[in-house]
DNA sequence: TGTGTTGTCGTAAACGTTTACGGAAAAACG
DNA sequence: CGTTTTTCCGTAAACGTTTACGACAACACA
């Protein structure tokens, strides 16, 4: 059925060195001689065996990207993640690198799953999302020595590897900023209760932002919940029932901002009129709820693009001339002001 | 670094024939022989190479998961399809199967992915999404030989492949039932103007419940539009300004809902009060949404792992004894009640 | 003891590539 | 014409597996 190397040697006569040297693009083959050869190609639907060339060059030419569900997570998951995939995808089939797609249950498992891809050599580097603020994925690739990069920051790792995150301190902190100067002093935060290093970087922000303008963090209005909608709803009253209830919330999750507006609609209290809520990370959920919630927007599909180049300028097999290059990058959010606030 | 089936032997003092029959569990080696081969796996931390073994068998262990974006979807896409893929991806690594994602740019680019990963033999077959009524992709795939299932039905290639379906005439037939009982009888339908084949299969629904319930069928209260919101927004009013107006809307699609709803709204017509409103396929937006929209919800990710064993059922490297077996599912959907309607 | 059977293992080929190496012919040079 | 360089190509090994085949010993059976 399909053509291998050595139908089209035997085609046109020359050896199988030749052809691949032809298709290859050497330079030590005769100009006519490669016009044959891609004919032929051509003509008999040749294509290179992967795994063929997989074995020989010691490379799969795939890129595995895992995501780490929470536990408990929804039925729908993450909508974050799709455009964020579409962007590596489009960038890494450029390359005509393909991609893996690594998930499973969470917890322990999730690291066998990726032992396997690496042990198995079944991807040349892995691209890792929902990264922890100590991440036993990192510490495993880098100690194997296995090329990866991130979406979100750790404190694993050292700086010996590529990632790409959301700017969530500069976030909490412009939150605070807006809140402030709509005349808010009494601002709640709401943030998942893992070990995701954003909640730790948006709390950051927020603390920063209220010192600079005089006001005192007050612990009694900072909650953690369990990141999706039951764990909003479950953990927003908490910060209600404080002495001096808060004219403001900031929500660090569109899920538990979703299950917080519902608490805070059973106690009386409607959103956007009676207190002001913005959400960190937005989503289209964000913009159909009603009221419709002021939120900060990533752009993640060139996210998504640029984690690809990193990851890709990191590699040995593609990096320029100029070798590697560890990178960083911190992207802004952009503030989606809509009714909540 | 890694080890491979020659230090095995090598370490061992035995011939890597011998090493490969332990470790792949076949009955002519020494149960001693085989212990001690097992140990010096785990000891040297051998895995075995997959593109080795791909070579080999000619079978790569790996599904290619597709899906279509359609043209000018929207910064989002779909968050139909990560619950799917979470269920396809945990069937198939049971399997010790990968996943791989294509998606791409809309259009007959998309093609060229798909011969790519045939032709250059990527994966052992394919999962198709978005299936369309007449689908080139699904011919490619049927003449190429190359195994493949379908998530939605297509008039393409005959009964030669697994697919697995929602039952959207059903749903198109249950909500005007519905609809109907609660005292509608102009009911207008929305759907999406590209040859998807579901919007077919939920207006035969619609036309045959209608005519069940002696109500013929008015052209001018059906409408197609793009598949997005804009499409929908775009595409109401049309609906709205026939002589008779409707006082409910179908809408086949979540996105061309929220589109209608706005427009609706626009018009002075409050959906849930002024006129009834149904969703053909739900998503949490539908649920977010003011009013919450009244949809019909598949199991996705049930779905997902199952399509994944038809899909392995087919294959005859996985098939039982019983041989190959051709199947085509059709799913219900659940009615979920809100306030729309 | 001779013959057939069974259990266990080694040998080597094969999967489809890429590439280091060397060789032959042609071209360039004196 | 002889020598050196260049151009082009074939040979063969290598990547890490799996597996058909045959060999050898041990054993059973008559």
């Amino acid at each position: 059925m399909a053509s291998s190397i050595h139908d089209l040697a035997r085609h046109l006569n020359i050896s199988i060195g030749t052809v691949s040297r032809a298709l290859n693009g050497r330079a030590d083959v005769n100009a006519e001689t490669r016009q044959r050869v891609l004919e032929a190609a051509r003509e008999l639907n040749y294509s290179p065996n992967q795994s063929g060339r997989s074995l020989r060059q010691g490379a799969t030419r795939s890129i595995a990207f895992m995501l780490q569900p929470h536990p408990g997570d929804q039925q729908y998951g993450e909508p974050f993640f799709i455009p964020f995939l579409t962007g590596l995808q489009a960038r890494l089939a450029e390359y005509d690198l393909d991609l893996m797609v690594v998930m499973g249950e969470p917890g322990q498992y999730q690291q066998e799953r990726l032992r396997r891809v690496v042990e198995t050599r079944r991807a040349d580097a892995v691209v890792l999302a929902n990264t922890r603020r100590e991440d036993d994925r990192i510490d495993y690739l880098s100690k194997a020595g296995f090329p990866f990069a991130t979406l979100g920051r750790s404190q694993s790792g050292g700086d010996t590897y590529p990632s790409l995150d959301i700017d969530f301190e500069r976030a909490g902190d412009e939150a605070v900023d807006r809140l402030v100067a709509r005349g808010h002093r009494r601002i709640a935060a709401i943030r998942p209760s893992l070990d995701l290093n954003f909640g730790y970087l948006f709390l950051d922000g927020y603390r920063k932002a209220l010192k600079r303008h005089g006001i005192k963090v007050d612990p009694g209005l900072i909650a953690d919940g369990f990141i999706n909608e039951a764990g909003g709803y479950q953990v927003t009253p908490r910060v209600i029932i404080s002495k001096d209830r808060p004219t403001a919330i900031i929500f660090n999750n569109d899920a538990m901002a979703l299950g917080g507006c519902k608490a805070l609609a059973e106690m009386g209290i409607r959103p956007g009129h009676d207190i002001a809520v913005i959400v960190i990370v937005d989503t289209p959920l964000c913009r159909y709820f009603s009221p419709a919630l002021t939120a900060f927007r990533p752009s993640l599909e060139p996210m998504g693009r640029r984690l690809a180049e990193m990851l890709l300028a990191s590699l040995p097999a593609f990096a320029g001339p100029e070798g590697v290059r560890i990178m960083r990058e911190v992207w802004p959010l952009e503030l989606i002001a809509r009714d909540s606030d």
